[in-house]
RNA sequence: GGCGCAUUGGUCAAGCGGUUAAGACGUCGCCCUCUCACGGCGGAAUCUGGGGUUCGAUUCCCCAAUGCGCUACCA
């Protein structure tokens, strides 16, 4: 009868390298005491929504802030799920909210020296360590068809066990407790009949809780993990050769020098899995991190439902064709993602968000309902932050990408970054500005492109408005002051019989028309359209004088 | 169905056996020598339920409910 050993080289009869030699190609990294080396690895499903930003942003901060190493590795074991230019679009929508990677994948070829980072790439490794696997009689093929399964999972639902392939149920586990099924093995290999690896599980099926062998696991979010013992022969080679996702973390992560594993809570349940994966092979765990996901309110009611690949509002390019910034993007997150950051934050107003010391301890181990007013709140004071040339320039890069018919704003930098700048440097500093999308109907006015009075006359001063409007005009001098300007719409109110001061109407409102802020409205909707808009004064001196006068103008 | 994780105001949350149960967003009211924004002050609003343990539970244990996830040759 076959051996262990026999059935791994009938398998893999030609491998370059041995496990040794992978060990010492990809040696343990030197580095400083405390580093940690984390990965991100999404799928290339073409889609990247807020909630794998969560955690990316977890993987980066994590190895930068420890002195580590932080790397992109794409995990494309899904043949079926592979969609075109979905790297590309990976890789340029995390660069794009300054997610910074030391190693791994870039659009000019892989970096760093513990790769292929690429899991289709990395056939021969996996294969090497199965065969390991298959020598030790820790694993075996298995060619147990679609059907036979399905019959299995039938059978053991009728009998209320739990589903899967082990102990007890393919028997191809025991080839070599049976001469005849060794024989058949054999030959159906050597025939090139397709058939997968499992994982020869050497715990006990279906054993009661406290039966259960018990592994502690370091998990840096929920503490320490008590962890079941796995019995299901999990597939580790599918039927094309390529691993599934479980033999390639154990693997990969192993090989990479992975010390931090941060990935969702939805993995949890195959921690199992993991656990005797890495035992099998002899190798230590890393620690985990199992994040909580980011949620959604569903379309349905007020219920909470994960984000789904196809919410099109958790999509970054949503984000990214809304122009949010990425750094108010970033700030969200970490409000969310670290409880103290937004206390941080208030005593380091100026700081750095690198400079907030991230700890996994202080991750909430459930899940967040995204929250878009904080968004705003956040992006408000985020982009109060960053300098009005600055601004300037990422809008008119954010235009050119999504929103072009918006080009005439930029023909001059300088004067859009006067706008953007628009009682910022005050004592209290206006905070208006939330997202390029809201930033360009804000500023619409400043433009004859894109200006249009959509507001009315206030009824208390509607009547009058040509009379002001004419007086306003008459007394009209470009070089005021701002305390100037405003004494001369004064006397216009007082003049026409409206009061000075708000106050004054609303304490005698028989005695007065309205007060000077209906006034002051008229002249607002006569420049800008809209009774709504920061101080009329400091608009005007950026619009300039022919443009105050034309616009007064056209409403006479 | 089985298993896992979670459960403090509308949302994010602090709390880690004794508190008037922080704070932020949102909301409401008032104030801030023109609107809005900003800012200030104030209000409404929370420990899912039931059993334990304890002198005492939001905090510890159990059960239930609810939500989410896993239960693939998907990740």
């Amino acid at each position: 009868m076959l051996s262990n050993r026999e059935l791994a080289q009938l398998i893999y009869p030609s491998l370059p390298h041995t496990p040794e030699e992978y060990e010492e190609m990809y040696p343990e990294r030197k580095l400083p005491e405390g580093a940690r080396v984390t990965r991100l690895g999404p799928s290339p499903t073409g889609f990247i929504h807020l909630g794998n930003l969560y955690g990316a942003f977890v993987d980066e901060r994590l190895a930068h802030q420890s002195g580590g190493v932080f790397f992109l590795r794409i995990e494309d074991t899904d043949d079926k799920r592979f969609v075109e230019n979905a790297v590309e679009t990976i890789i340029s929508s995390l660069a794009f909210f300054d997610i910074r990677f030391d190693e791994g994948v870039t659009e000019n070829g892989d970096i760093g020296s513990y790769g292929d980072y690429t899991q289709s790439h990395r056939g021969e490794i996996y294969r090497t360590f199965a065969r390991r696997l298959l020598e030790k009689g820790m694993a075996y093929p298995c060619f147990l068809s679609e059907k036979e399964i399905t019959a299995i999972r039938e059978k053991q639902e009728a009998e209320k066990t739990s589903p899967g392939i082990y102990a007890g149920w393919s028997k191809y586990r025991d080839w070599d407790k049976d001469e005849a099924l060794a024989t058949e093995v054999e030959s159906r290999i050597r025939a090139g009949e397709p058939f997968v690896i499992r994982l020869k599980s050497r715990g006990v099926p279906n054993a009661s809780a406290e039966e259960t062998a018990r592994h502690t696991v370091t998990d840096a979010v929920r503490g320490e993990l008590s962890v079941p013992d796995n019995f299901q022969d999990v597939v580790i080679i599918k039927q094309t050769g390529i691993p599934t996702y479980h033999f390639a973390h154990v693997v990969d992560d192993h090989l990479m020098r992975t010390t931090h594993v941060i990935r969702g809570e939805e993995w949890l349940p195959s921690l199992p899995i993991h656990v005797e994966l890495f035992e099998a092979l002899g190798w230590d765990l890393p620690v985990y991190c199992h994040t909580a996901q980011l949620m959604k309110i569903g379309e349905d009611g007020n219920k909470r439902k994960l984000s789904k690949r196809k919410d099109p509002e958790l999509s970054l390019d949503y984000y990214r064709s809304q122009g949010y910034h990425p750094a108010a993007v970033r700030e969200y997150l970490l409000t969310i993602l670290n409880s103290n950051y937004e206390e941080w934050r208030a005593e380091n107003p100026d700081a750095s968000s690198d400079e907030f010391v991230f700890t996994t301890e202080k991750m909430s181990s459930s899940g967040a309902l995204f929250d878009l007013d904080k968004l705003n709140d956040v992006s408000k004071s985020t982009l109060l932050r960053t300098d009005a040339h600055e601004l300037a320039k990422w809008l008119k890069a954010w235009s050119s990408e999504f929103a072009p018919e918006y080009g005439y704003v930029f023909e001059d930098m300088d004067h859009l970054a006067d706008i953007l700048d628009l009682g910022r440097h005050d004592a209290r500093p206006r905070a208006d500005l939330v997202y390029a999308r809201q930033i360009m109907d804000h500023i619409s006015y400043f433009f004859d492109e894109s200006f249009s009075r959509t507001d009315s006359y206030p009824e208390e001063a509607a009547s009058d408005a040509g009379e002001i409007l004419t007086r306003y005009l008459e007394s009209y001098d470009h070089s005021d002051d701002n305390g100037t300007w405003f004494d001369k719409i004064r006397q216009i109110a007082t003049d026409l019989g409206y009061a000075a001061k708000p106050k004054d109407y609303k304490k005698h409102p028989e005695e007065y028309k309205g007060h000077v802020g209906h006034v002051s409205t008229v002249i607002r909707i006569a420049l800008m359209g809209r009774a709504v808009s920061p101080d009329v004064w400091a608009i005007q001196q950026i619009m300039g004088e022919e443009k105050v006068r034309s616009r007064i103008g056209e409403c006479l």
